[in-house]
DNA sequence: CAGTATATTGACGTTTACGTAAACGTCAAT
DNA sequence: ATTGACGTTTACGTAAACGTCAATATACTG
């Protein structure tokens, strides 16, 4: 794989504008080197990217998603507060995680419920009205 | 249980501002009755508030949550095509859950190990410098 | 019946997450 | 020398999802 990118390949990767990639720059979750004006993405700087579009499918904010990018990150040298920070913060994620885990359960449990009476009434129709059966 | 609420009766359960909730019925995500000009809620308004709240949770914007709840509601004897759209609709919505799903499953993970790492070298930390350890 | 609490509408402000346009640099190819 | 592709910064625009008043109305309460 390649060992650097564009802001354009990484743009078509993972089918975002150059513009949206800037912008995270912008608000800190990325830092590319220079090339004079332009921008070098590492292998980690994409895997950056790639946690951070995780976190967007996911509807965190940016500011969650750069804490949480950056608990990637931090070499865990750090102070003790700033160690038990790190872990709360991850507890605290995991806890969101798994509410949401639940929430996806039950709307896909009342999706199912929904798509078999609608189906069932599309079987219904369809056979009431053998008009639309396939005959040709 | 109550057979109808106030606003802020919602709002306190809830955990939201009245302003929201009045904002939720600005945007077609509730129609509660009046009494005069205040706002009755039914249970069924209640439930499709909570409904909307756990789609907020999971990301959704709040048109996709309009669509998604307007699917609980329809009778279901509308056209073959009204039918067949909600049906698609539905499904759109499955495979979404289900990427979430995944994206979950590899951010618990990532977590998992990211405290795992923490939560060493605090350990290491506290084992090093005994001082801190609980003496008094 | 005055005072307090609660509710409503309307207008405007705010934050987030980019889009869009202008105006310009750079490099390779024609 | 010019054209085109790609990149840059700066600035302003915008849609979504509310928050924050302000002015007003209605309801309870002593």
């Amino acid at each position: 794989m390649q060992e650097t990118f564009t802001i354009t390949e990484l743009g078509n990767e993972f089918g975002i504008t150059t513009r949206a990639i800037r912008f995270y720059e912008d608000k800190q979750l990325l830092s590319p080197t220079r090339q004079g004006n332009r921008r070098i993405y590492s292998k980690s700087d994409r895997t950056r990217l790639k946690l951070l579009l995780r976190g967007k499918r996911l509807g965190w904010p940016l500011d969650e998603i750069r804490t949480v990018l950056n608990m990637y990150d931090e070499g865990h040298e750090g102070e003790i507060q700033q160690l038990e920070y790190t872990c709360r913060k991850v507890r605290e994620s995991r806890e969101q995680l798994e509410q949401q885990q639940r929430d996806i359960e039950a709307a896909l449990a009342d999706l199912d419920r929904i798509e078999g009476r609608c189906q069932a009434r599309i079987d219904l129709l369809l056979s009431e009205a053998p008009d639309t059966s396939p005959e040709s």
